[in-house]
DNA sequence: AGGCGCTTGTGAAGGCGTGCACAAATCGCG
DNA sequence: CGCGATTTGTGCACGCCTTCACAAGCGCCT
């Protein structure tokens, strides 16, 4: 969904798949019931309802059931869901198990408060290394970790077992930055950069640009206000049909 | 799409809609356009063909002229489409010619980044007001911008014209904030904290999840691999249909 | 032991979005 | 002035996703 994705052909010949294919819009679900059950669990709920959980994530509850019933059956009829063996099924499936290594790359304005982020530890991440191009930038100490040169960042990714990448650089350097993750052999990165990112194909980017979900707020925005000033009315110019012709 | 929507019952009596009630997906790549043409403007290009254009959006081509084709027709067969033009309608329908003013509420490690960033005035957004809980934040000036106390929220939004808040409190703080905002008149909101926010209809709220990008990319990276290991394999554990049973 | 209420899991239907393929339209050139 | 090259705009079919509605299953209470 407005996310680039290369897909890498799957040639499976088991009936079963090794790993179940999830929908797309499913995934991108998962972990919000994540964080959900990890709440209900701190309260010290030992099942949930569909209803509870699909409240708790913001969702319909046949939606969530739908996208639960593709994981297995891991609900009770009559009860719920357990909330710890949930917990653990979800996370296998994000693979979050493995507590993955994180490269950021541009500790700029943006990388200083992702590099900051507690956020990211609690939930399956370890960011272990920064880097930067900036000379200024190399050398300092930012969260316990040094800033290192982008230079080794082929080294790095190696040496640490890296398969994230983050870009927080400026979108010049953002398909640069991009080419030496794959090369590295990163085959996951999310982008902060407002720029389009071409990867090989088995190479997943996600982008995160915040001006875009604020001009999509803003043609909301447009759209309720002229809803309110012509309650039923037409545009207030343009307002073509077919009539004024030649 | 993932999105927490709450619409309004329309009850339009006319033919023709006032405003072009676009796809929701369409809406969403308008964004991506307008940067590429933007992009395509400043190389001096007077006009662009669907190819070209879509291209640079990232995007195939078919599906760019059926969302251009939403707005009206823009384009001259034969020729392509006027990049001026074309910016300026897609600005008008984003209601971007507004120069919409923008409150942040929550200063912290995030906040100042976003406070601090200049990619937001330069796509038509100003960030007129940023609010603080912390006595130690408030007052501090950053940017041009004083922070005031988020006591002061409601008279703000209302002095200053705004209509667009961005939640970077901790997800503990998130729902008390989304009240103010609303009750204030905000009714779009950009939501950082990692919480599901329950907003009267008519308000539009919309999530940005770094940790959710993340485990979306663990997925995949959990996914090939699993493939790669385990070429028509099947999963490690937990491998139980409807056979284990009694 | 049996019945009753509650909740899951899913078949089916409808809606939305995507991409193909082509007709219609425009420009440039001879 | 007509023709061919080019590119837009769109009808259509297909697949994905959402939502409804309900049968199947489970536990509890009597
Ligand atoms: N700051 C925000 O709130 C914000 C919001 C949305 C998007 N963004 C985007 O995020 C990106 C970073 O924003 P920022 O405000 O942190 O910018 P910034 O200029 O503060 O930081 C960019 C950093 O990247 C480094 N850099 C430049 N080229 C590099 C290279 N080739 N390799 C490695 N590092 C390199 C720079 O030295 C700098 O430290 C930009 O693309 C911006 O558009 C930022
Ligand atoms: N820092 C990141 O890179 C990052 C990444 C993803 C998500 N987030 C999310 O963004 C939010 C902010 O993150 P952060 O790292 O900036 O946290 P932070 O603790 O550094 O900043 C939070 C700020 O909000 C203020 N605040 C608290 N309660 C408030 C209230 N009721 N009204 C107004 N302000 C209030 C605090 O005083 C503080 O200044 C969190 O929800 C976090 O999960 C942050």
């Amino acid at each position: 969904m407005s996310q680039q994705r290369q897909g890498s052909t799957p040639g499976n010949t088991g009936a079963v798949p090794a790993f179940p294919d999830l929908p797309e819009a499913t995934i991108a679900r998962l972990p919000e019931y994540l964080r959900a059950l990890h709440n209900l669990a701190e309260t010290g709920s030992e099942t949930v309802s569909s209803e509870g959980l699909a409240a708790a994530a913001g969702v319909n509850s046949a939606k969530l059931r739908k996208d639960l019933s593709h994981l297995g059956s891991y609900g009770t009829r009559g009860v719920g869901y357990d909330v710890a063996l949930l917990i653990d099924q979800i996370e296998y499936i994000l693979g979050l198990d493995q507590r993955r290594a994180v490269a950021l790359v541009g500790v700029g304005n943006l990388g200083h408060a992702l590099a900051g982020y507690d956020g990211f530890a609690s939930r399956g991440f370890r960011i272990v290394a920064l880097f930067d191009a900036d000379p200024e930038q190399v050398g300092q100490a930012l969260n316990g970790l040094t800033v290192r040169h982008v230079e080794e960042l082929g080294r790095a990714v190696v040496e640490e077992g890296i398969t994230i990448g983050v870009i927080a650089t400026p979108a010049g350097a953002a398909q640069a930055v991009a080419d030496d993750l794959v090369a590295a052999g990163v085959t996951s990165i999310l982008n902060f950069a407002p720029c389009v990112l071409a990867v090989p194909a088995g190479v997943d980017v996600r982008k995160v640009d915040l001006a875009i979900e604020l001009q999509i707020l803003s043609f909301h925005e447009h759209r309720k206000a002229s809803l309110t000033a012509l309650p039923g009315g037409r545009s207030p110019q343009a307002g073509n049909q077919e009539a004024v012709g030649s």
